[in-house]
RNA sequence: CGAGGUGUGGCUCAGUUUGGUAGAGCACUACGUUCGGGACGUAGGGGCCGGAGGUUCAAAUCCUCUCACCUCGACCA
């Protein structure tokens, strides 16, 4: 490309309303542009970079065996009304009626339609296994849409689906899938962990996240300082220490005005969080239920929603649990609270903990868990925190922070069994379809990239991905000898099909470095007044110093460098 | 959905408290000087101040409604 007459711009100030690295260099360098919330577009350099990481997703997608097709956005809700997923993405689905008022949404993602295909094709057993896929943009109504190209509410998404008879042919498919994924990742230079997951709406048996490891990541990747587990925090099973804490003594309740929160009663007592027992109450598919746990641990609703195999599970309002409990929000006990009661596992064996009275300003101590909570159920109901035993080997857990930039799931027959995709044995028998479902947010993965590799002046595209290769800067666009020299690289790098951009605009040099910087090509060539020697100078965007080059060799130099990059 | 904030030229913002008919920097145009790391000077062009209604002799400024965007929280494959 050559600069002049090109849709090209860069800006030289940050965006107001960008709020991540990687939105505001992809921003200010003229790739994406902000069209309304959490909504997107992919200008000409955006684009490209966009369709390189695509083209590795498709090779990498094509080496499993899978085939490319295309499904359609705009899709008749009844589809997503048999699988049960209306309600389960709720206010998540975009959607819209047509003109004689039929609802359609726009697709979040496509399992249903994916299966719908699938019965064209399966009949017998022998129609299976196979592999699809398509890139293709889903809608989601996020609450809050964020740091540029990370939470979008449209974006596009590679997403896989695998056919199989039985689990044993999902585990295949899901392997080589698996496998797929590492190579994209490790093509694109990504620092990644590969957790487990929750299921989600998805559903199914098994779900495991690719995260690029960065700090504006909005997952919280719990990992062994010592062995290799790596699970989302979601899911990540707590060890309780079973410790039995404490000599059993008489209840005994204390006064203690305005302490309503755990840090404030730590603060009036002067006793540590382990020491009390917090109790919360939830809504859980509509039902008030009460959760114990220790001071300094968190409530986890992805597993208390497991527990109950529950849609829901949301935080009432203080004025709803004062309704339906004997409690008062702030001074919560689990002792005749009037509801159902879980224990968290790591308070079962506690016999002194200090815990509220159910009466404004009032505690109790020497509540012994064994001797006086009622308990309907305990479990494993809080979030692992840093510090914890490893659930595998014992070692001390860490957190990092990731961006989920794939997803992989063991679906099971979840959507089969729905829609009826179905197939007939060797002995006739009919049996439902064993799906997987694979996804990696394109755009996602891209600003990914972006915080990972960048510096002061801008993004450091990885060579396989960059948008161009070389950038030749031309110091003076009215120098003859310097024009001649630059358009015939030109020429010669693009016919042995290396991308490189001319910038031939009447800017000065300043400027041109600094956007060649900024949009991150990763090599650059200068064509100044060395030229009448016939030297050129060339820059690595990942550093090192200027080279100086001869003209007769700074194409074969260039080609090393793009082969061994 | 709750709380807060912001909308003024392409971009970043001042002006709003105390109404008087719109500014700066960057970007853009012309000319000149300069020109191998986001040049300088001079002269210009471009905005009915998010929208609608109201108060007033007069509204970017005050009032009401509304829309959009942002932040925190809630929520969320």
């Amino acid at each position: 490309m050559k600069l002049k007459n090109q849709f090209f711009y860069t800006l030289r100030q940050e965006s107001a309303d960008e709020d991540s690295t990687s939105s505001n260099l992809l921003v200010r360098s003229g790739m994406i542009k902000k069209s309304s919330s959490g909504v997107y577009m992919f200008l000409p350099l955006g684009l490209r970079v966009l369709k390189n990481i695509e083209q590795i997703v498709r090779e990498e997608m094509e080496a499993a065996g899978a085939q490319e097709l295309m499904m359609p956005s705009l899709i008749h809700q009844e589809i997503y009304d048999k699988s049960g997923r209306s309600a389960a993405f709720g206010p998540s689905i975009f959607k819209l009626n047509d003109r004689y008022e039929r609802p359609y949404v726009l697709g979040p993602t496509h399992e249903e339609l994916f299966a719908i295909a699938a019965k064209m094709k399966v009949n017998s057993y022998k129609d299976l296994p196979f592999n699809i896929y398509q890139f293709q943009n889903k809608f989601r109504d996020e609450p809050r849409p964020r740091f540029g190209l990370i939470r979008v509410r449209e974006f596009i998404m590679k997403d896989a689906y695998t056919f199989d008879r039985d689990m044993e042919g999902l585990d295949v498919a899901y392997g080589k899938m698996f496998n797929a994924y590492k190579n994209v990742f490790d093509r694109l230079g990504l620092n990644y962990v590969i957790v487990k997951a929750d299921t989600g709406a998805m559903g199914g048996h098994l779900s495991e996240e690719f995260q690029a490891v960065c700090d504006i990541g909005e997952d919280i990747l719990v990992m062994c300082d010592e062995c290799d587990f790596a699970s989302n925090l979601e899911v990540a099973e707590v060890i309780s220490e079973g410790t039995e804490k404490g000599d059993e003594g008489e209840i005994e309740e204390i006064h203690t005005p305005n302490a309503k929160t755990i840090d404030e009663l730590q603060e009036f007592l002067g006793e540590h969080p382990e020491n009390f027992l917090k109790t919360l109450v939830y809504k859980v598919d509509g039902e008030f239920i009460a959760f114990v746990l220790p001071g300094n641990r968190q409530a986890n609703e992805v597993k208390i929603g497991k527990m109950f195999n529950a849609i829901s599970v949301e935080l009432p309002e203080p004025e709803e649990i004062e309704e339906h409990t004997n409690g008062v929000v702030g001074y919560m006990g689990p002792i005749d609270l009037g509801i159902k009661v879980v224990a968290d596992n790591s308070v079962l064996n506690n016999k002194s903990m200090i815990t509220g009275a159910n009466k404004k300003d009032y505690h109790i101590k020497n509540v012994s868990v064994p001797r006086d909570v009622k308990y309907t159920i305990s479990g494993d109901i809080s979030n692992i925190k840093e510090g914890d035993k490893c659930p595998k080997c014992g070692g001390k857990i860490i957190f990092k922070k990731g961006v989920e930039v794939g997803n992989t799931f063991k679906l099971g027959t979840k959507y089969s069994e729905a829609l009826d995709l179905n197939y007939a044995a060797a002995d006739n028998t009919l049996h439902p379809v064993v799906m997987g479902s694979y996804g990696i947010g394109i755009g996602r993965t891209m600003a990914a990239v972006v915080e990972q590799s960048n510096d002061e002046s801008g993004i450091v595209w990885p060579m396989n991905i960059a948008p161009y290769k070389v950038y030749i800067v031309v110091i003076k666009d009215t120098n003859q000898e310097q024009m001649e020299a630059a358009e015939k690289l030109y020429n010669e790098l693009n016919a042995l099909g290396i991308d490189c951009i001319l910038d031939d605009r009447k800017e000065r040099p300043g400027v041109k470095f600094k956007d060649a910087e900024l949009i991150g090509i990763p090599i650059r060539v200068t064509v100044g007044r060395g030229i009448s020697e016939g030297q050129l100078e060339l820059k690595l965007r990942t550093g090192g110093d200027v080279e100086d080059i001869g003209v007769s060799e700074i194409v074969s130099k260039i080609q090393e460098i793009v082969k061994n990059a």
